[in-house]
DNA sequence: CATGAATGAGGATTCATTCAT
DNA sequence: TATGAATGAATCCTCATTCAT
């Protein structure tokens, strides 16, 4: 069996066991069998744990990038161009539940290596929905433009709205249409909040 | 030292080394030496690895949910009390990191028990949001009620942002006021947005 | 509590335990709660683990040896002295099941400062066997003396028939006089088979 | 080296270890260091210490039964039967005093999971007794059949003196014949009580 | 007389990792 | 290319035992 075929049964198996388990609990033993090979091979080619986990992240983090470039259609507005991309994410990651639990739920919270490999990914999408907020704004006819800071917030936010609405939409396996509603939810919420702040229109605490 | 003292000075320590570390990283012997006792005591006291997580757990758990309530005015009208709630979890999230990385990140990842104690908490924060989005309608005006399952989802959203933003604000430990802007960026984003979609206005995807 | 009815109380305990779980396995914690006292005051008491082991054995030995010594009447012929005896052996190791289990299956199995004292307890019951044999064989008009290794060897025959028959009639607990009936077995067994031997009338292996 | 080799040397070392400290004593430590082995293999191979106990005692038990069953010759006689099975179980128990330790003293002291084990071996031992004392019975031309319960009563008693008397044989590890005498003496003993007995000979308490 | 608080030492078990073939 | 055999190092957990009160 030719390595680059193994190589990917290898990462197939090892998403699988780090989503289910978590990086510690993950056994080499596991991984080597749900892969269908023996362990001196697995470290052959991916030389350690450690590797093996940041080639899955690598992977799956490209993998779903890559979903969401695709999904949006560089020429056209930025509204239907944020919700392409939303579309994208969320069918992405309803596909392969276990990569995005991999990067969501694993990736972060086992130290510096792996949470820096994440942390790019994470980076990308904030980056791509900040260009979006700022075109949303220009677009829109922005009236009061946003600070810097805000905007970096926002783009937290939409992601981090997206990722949890990724989790939920997972658990309530419902409808096979659910992850366009998904998309449809948050997009409603976002968009319109969004076109209101590019105008100025905002919410003030009484009295502070 | 009396028992309780003892108790505390354990769990403080072991909130932080789960946080650290991760619950199968981290070590009793790491949690006992940094409580400041031996690991026997802790084991009498705590009973075992997994009932002292899930005793953090439930710790860190209840004082959120109580710093969100608290935070709350309920007589308040319904931005009012969307604002404070924010507010009072941006400040407690900023002031207690471990806590709520144990909460958000380690909790979650690691096998049935941890996750319904976790997931119990989160649906304490969604209900609370969601019934505050509902009185919002209602007090904005709504002129079209909305539907169950995108309440829910907006729900999910909102809390997924906070938790998003909650993480991108701890990261970058800046001005003290930090947390005031973050719920500031929050509001903004969110309620505007919920008014428009209790009054109908919606983004819809055109040719759809 | 005056202090000897708590060391008996300590004592019945640990008996239990002993007898349940094993010299090993039985933990003093378990012991001094079954007890219904502190754990200092069963080391104030009775010094260690071992020592208490020591006592459990002494207590349990003397007391079966007392009530098979109790049971035999010293003027009756030998023959009722060693029915006198069995039915007193075995109505006593049924009446203490723990004490029992104490001395023939946990005392010999762990190491020599308890196997010894156990030893020297089954030491007094073969002595006692071995004189009631040799007596016999007097009484019975013996016309052809045993050397004193086979009647060594009987002894320890008859003792080991003995325990055996202890503990199956323990397993079995039908009817309250089935320890009367086990003591006739093994009387029945035993006592013709002397009898034949004093007289010389052996068994002999064909051409041996 | 091969498989089966290092785990005969595994069982090997754990039978000694368990015959000289008890299960609970012995330390998988000691044992692996015995086999010449690293802990790490001997789970390997054996999976857990209460596994390779329960492998120690199937492979002592089934060893015993079957020099039992070699030994005896089953067109002969109902005496020679016995007498040749209890030369075979005094030969085979001399020749292997720690499989006897562990079978005897360790198996039945320590829970269910051995007691069980250990005990269909006894099982097994008095089962072959009793049919013995049955036809010897009818071979001798038993003119008062025996109760069942009876017969069970003889066959344990035999059984525990023959286990008694082998270990006393090996303590006393004098003359090499000594397992032959041994032998002798339980089948002069017995022999001729049971064609006592089945002749309806018995020993009557006066006035009982 | 009685105990709550505390621990040093040790044991079962697992795992990432490496050779020799 | 592929693997059966093997292990050093760690981890969770328990227990007999002792003080200070």
């Amino acid at each position: 069996m030719p390595r680059e075929v193994r190589e990917r049964q290898m990462l197939d198996a090892a998403v699988a066991v780090f989503a289910r388990r978590g990086y510690r609990a993950a056994s080499m033993d596991e991984i080597a069998e749900l892969a269908g090979a023996s362990k001196p091979l697995v470290y052959l080619y991916l030389n350690s744990k450690e590797d093996l986990f940041s080639a899955c992240i690598r992977r799956e983090a490209e993998a779903l990038i890559a979903a969401v470039r695709a999904a949006v259609d560089p020429g056209a507005p930025a509204d239907r161009r944020l919700w392409n991309g939303l579309r994208g994410f969320f069918a992405h990651t309803a596909a392969h539940p276990d990569g995005w639990a991999v990067l969501h739920c694993q990736a972060r919270t086992h130290g510096e290596p792996f949470a820096l490999e994440v942390g790019a990914l994470r980076q990308q999408l904030v980056d791509v929905v900040t260009q979006l907020i700022t075109e949303t704004a220009a677009d829109g006819g922005c009236t009061a433009p946003l600070p810097e800071t805000e905007v970096a917030g926002l783009a937290h936010a939409l992601v981090g709205a997206a990722e949890s609405l990724a989790g939920w939409s997972n658990e309530r396996d419902g409808a096979a249409s659910s992850e366009q509603e998904t998309a449809a939810t948050l997009m409603n919420f976002a968009w319109t909040g969004l076109e209101n702040m590019a105008h100025g229109r905002r919410w003030i605490p009484i009295g502070a």
